[in-house]
DNA sequence: GTTTTCTATCGTAATATTGCAATATAAATA
DNA sequence: TATTTATATTGCAATATTACGATAGAAAAC
């Protein structure tokens, strides 16, 4: 019914799911990789280095920062946005998990 | 528009995206720990252990295994399903990537 | 060969996402 | 205060996702 049963899950499922989800769209993974580039922040920048109209970019922005894994701070006009280290924090420890387990195993059950 | 413009960004992005989506809902990430438990490969135990009808769960192993996150192998009646190490590598890179940048600096911008 | 068991697919309803034009808001500058 | 600049919000159309009942397919057991 395109509604996810979200009550059915536990609560660290579902965070980990909103962080990947958010993650989950070309554009925001080039908004990602162009903060790790400029490194310091930047505001309408953005929406110069995406084949975006800008509507659609602040909607992403406000996705990724709704998740957690950008910040964004009001700087005069513009506004400085920027990773967000503790939500990319929170699914590092879940990839961790799943890489040292396969890697563990020489020889994968299929 | 609901289309996510893939041509517009390039294939690496595109298929970190693909990956992320994939994990990107609490039934998957369910599925996902429950065969990092389970370890070896199980089948029609997954929809035992999930509150999901038994189509609903058959189409959130499709996905995972589309985006080649696991593997299905059929073993006489039942579909052996395991967790695809090929897939989480490359996950594990692009996160790897940013956590140690993030790590690098002692302040953030914002 | 019929039945059972396990999984996939089809069809469909409800809801969510993506994208943008138009517009609103809010701070800086003239 | 009017204007400019930067970003957010609204509204809407197109498309995608989620969920499941009904059904199909395919191998094993009888």
């Amino acid at each position: 019914m395109g509604i996810t049963k979200s009550d059915y899950f536990t609560d660290q499922q579902n965070e980990l799911a909103i962080l990947a989800k958010a993650i989950g769209h070309p554009a925001r993974i080039a908004i990602i990789e162009y903060l790790l580039k400029v490194d310091s922040c930047i505001c309408g920048d953005i929406v110069n280095e995406l084949p975006l109209a800008q509507p659609t970019v602040s909607q992403h922005l406000k996705e990724l920062k709704n998740a957690g894994l950008i910040k964004g701070n009001v700087e005069g006009v513009s506004i400085c946005y920027c990773l967000n280290k503790i939500g990319f924090d929170k699914i590092k420890d879940f990839f961790q998990k799943i890489n040292n387990h396969l890697d563990d195993k020489r020889k994968q059950c299929c």
